[in-house]
DNA sequence: GGCATGACAAAGG
DNA sequence: CCCTTTGCCATGC
């Protein structure tokens, strides 16, 4: 496939994970593979290979979020914080909108969850 | 231009 | 619950 084909399709990725990372409420959550399976697989890819490859492709968006994306409401499927440099702040910032944390520092999805539409 | 690495997740042991 | 493997893209050296 072409250079820029990839780039671009990647970019419509991108955008659309920013698009939906702006969506989450305030003192919610969601998580990578959420956010992910709200989006169509690029066109050319088996359902099946994008599935497996689609929440790195969240985290490899999220690396690169622009300033106004709540990326900190973004977490595991776990529920747990990814660690990456920052999250620390990342906890302050969820306990700050209201989000407990457990006792082993995850969020319980169930009660704080998310899901795009 | 090859090779390692990474903000992930689901399944299996 | 912890550890390993698989999926297979983008980036940096």
């Amino acid at each position: 496939m072409e250079r820029q084909a990839k780039s671009k399709r990647r970019a419509r990725f991108d955008a659309r994970v920013y698009t939906l990372c702006r969506q989450i409420p305030e003192g919610h959550v969601t998580t990578y593979g959420w956010i992910a399976s709200a989006i169509d697989p690029p066109l050319g890819m088996e359902p099946f290979a994008y599935d497996r490859i689609k929440a790195r492709w969240v985290g490899y968006a999220m690396a690169r979020c622009p300033e106004d994306v709540p990326w900190h409401r973004v977490i595991n499927s776990k529920g747990g914080l990814s660690l990456r440099p920052g999250h620390e702040h990342q906890k302050a910032l969820l306990e700050d909108e209201g989000v407990r944390f457990t006792a082993s520092g995850k969020v319980n999805l169930k009660q704080y969850g998310w899901k795009p539409s």
